[in-house]
DNA sequence: AACCCGGGGTG
DNA sequence: CACCCAGGGTT
C-alpha cells in the first residue's frame, strides 16, 4: 500500500484550527450524534442546522421519540425531505429502548442494527462518540480522494465505498478516526467543495494528484443518468368554506406516507376551477404534470357524506400546517388561501 | 447491482 | 436548468 500518513495528519492540523462551529459537535451522547447524522443524510449542514435544534428539543432522548406518535414524528421531518428517515428514526428508538435496554450500541457491528443506519452512519456514530477506528465514507470521501489521488473510479458503482474505504486507510492516522471523519466533512464542504474548489488554501494541496494538474473539477468520476418520460398525477381539491379533504398515501410509489388530496370526486360536483403544472421530479428523472381541479362544495351534508365515504380526512388551512405534504401540494394550498 | 426516496441550494 | 448534498432500504 502506498500510504500517506503525513497528509492526514496535516489535515487534522487544519481541521483542529478551522473546524465548523455545530450544534452536535458540543456534545458526546451518542443519540444526539445519531440524530445529527440521519438529519444530514443528503442534506446540507446549514439546512439541517435547525432541524436539529428542533428536533433535539421536541425529543431528547431515545424514550420520547419512541413514545411518540407517527403523526408527531413525520411532521418534526417536515421540509427535510426523504421521510422514510423519519419513520426509520422512530423505529430505531424503539429498538434502542426494548432491544438495547435504553443503551446506546458502543460499536460499529451493534449500531449497524439500527433501522435507517447503514455503513457510513454507523461508522460515524462508532468514530465519533465511541472512538473506533474505523472510515466513515460519504460523498465527502469520494470526492477528496478521487482528487487527491486523481482516481477514476466511478461513484456510481456500488463497489465505490468499499474501495475508497481502502483509500482512506492510507491517509488516516491510527486512533483519531472522529476527528479524521468530520475533517474530510469539512475540507469537503468549504474547501474540496464540487464545484470550483479552492485548491490554493487546502491542507492536502502538497500530495493532491488532481490539484497538481489542475484538474480538480473532473472528479469524482460519476455516470450520468438518463431522463425518462412525462409523467401525469390528477388531484381533486374538494373545498367547504375553507375546509378541504386530505388523505395519508400509501408505501407505493412516490410521496411515501405524506397527504395529499383526493384523485377524483361523484360526477355531480361541479368544477370552480382547474390548474396544472410541471415539476422536475428528480429522483425519479421524470418530469411530473400535476393537475388540480378545484371543487366549492356548497352543501356541508354533501361535503361530509363524500369525505366519510371516501375515508378522506376534513381540515383546513391550519390543520393542514400540522400534516405533511409532499412540497408542490404544499405550495398549492399555500396560493389557495392567499391568492 | 440497480433502483427508489425529497427538499433546498448553487452556478 | 443541471447538479449536488454527513445515504439507506428494497428488489
Amino acid at each position: 500500500m502506498n500510504f500517506n500518513l503525513e497528509a492526514g495528519c496535516r489535515l487534522l492540523q487544519w481541521y483542529a484550527e478551522n473546524a465548523r462551529d455545530l450544534p452536535w459537535r458540543s456534545t458526546d451522547d451518542p443519540y444526539k450524534i445519531w440524530i445529527s447524522e440521519i438529519i444530514l443524510q443528503q442534506t446540507r449542514v446549514e439546512q439541517g442546522r435547525q432541524h436539529y435544534l428542533n428536533f433535539i428539543e421536541k425529543f431528547p432522548t431515545a424514550e420520547s421519540l419512541a413514545n411518540a406518535d407517527t403523526d408527531e414524528v413525520l411532521l418534526s421531518w417536515k421540509g427535510l425531505g426523504y421521510y422514510s428517515r423519519a419513520m426509520n428514526l422512530h423505529t430505531a428508538a424503539k429498538q434502542l429502548v426494548n432491544d438495547f435496554g435504553g443503551n446506546f450500541p458502543d460499536n460499529f457491528n451493534e449500531i449497524l442494527k439500527l433501522k435507517g443506519v447503514g455503513r457510513y452512519t454507523a461508522a460515524a456514530i462508532a468514530s465519533i462518540a465511541f472512538g473506533e477506528d474505523i472510515p466513515a465514507v460519504d460523498g465527502n470521501f469520494y470526492r477528496v480522494l478521487s482528487r487527491f489521488f486523481a482516481d477514476d473510479f466511478d461513484v456510481s458503482r456500488s463497489a465505490a465505498h468499499g474501495y475508497f474505504s481502502e483509500l482512506a486507510k492510507m491517509l488516516m492516522p491510527p486512533g483519531l478516526a472522529g476527528d479524521f471523519n468530520q475533517a474530510v466533512m469539512d475540507l469537503g464542504s468549504g474547501i474540496c467543495r464540487p464545484r470550483k474548489p479552492l485548491c490554493r488554501e487546502c491542507p492536502l494541496e502538497e500530495g493532491c494528484a488532481a490539484a497538481g494538474t489542475g484538474t480538480a473539477e473532473l472528479y469524482p468520476k460519476k455516470t450520468k443518468k438518463v431522463r425518462k418520460t412525462e409523467l401525469a398525477l390528477g388531484y381533486a381539491f374538494v373545498e367547504w368554506r375553507g375546509s378541504f379533504l386530505i388523505r395519508r398515501r400509501g408505501t407505493d410509489f412516490i410521496w411515501k406516507n405524506l397527504y395529499e388530496f383526493p384523485a377524483e370526486v361523484p360526477e355531480s360536483f361541479q368544477k370552480y376551477s382547474e390548474s396544472s403544472f410541471l415539476i422536475n421530479h428528480q429522483l425519479t428523472h421524470r418530469s411530473l404534470r400535476i393537475t388540480i381541479n378545484h371543487y366549492k362544495i356548497p352543501d356541508e351534508h354533501l361535503f361530509r357524506r363524500y369525505a366519510a365515504q371516501g375515508g378522506f380526512l376534513i381540515t383546513d388551512l391550519e390543520g393542514s400546517a400540522r400534516k405533511s405534504f409532499p412540497q408542490p401540494l404544499q405550495r398549492f394550498i399555500g396560493e389557495i388561501f392567499s391568492g
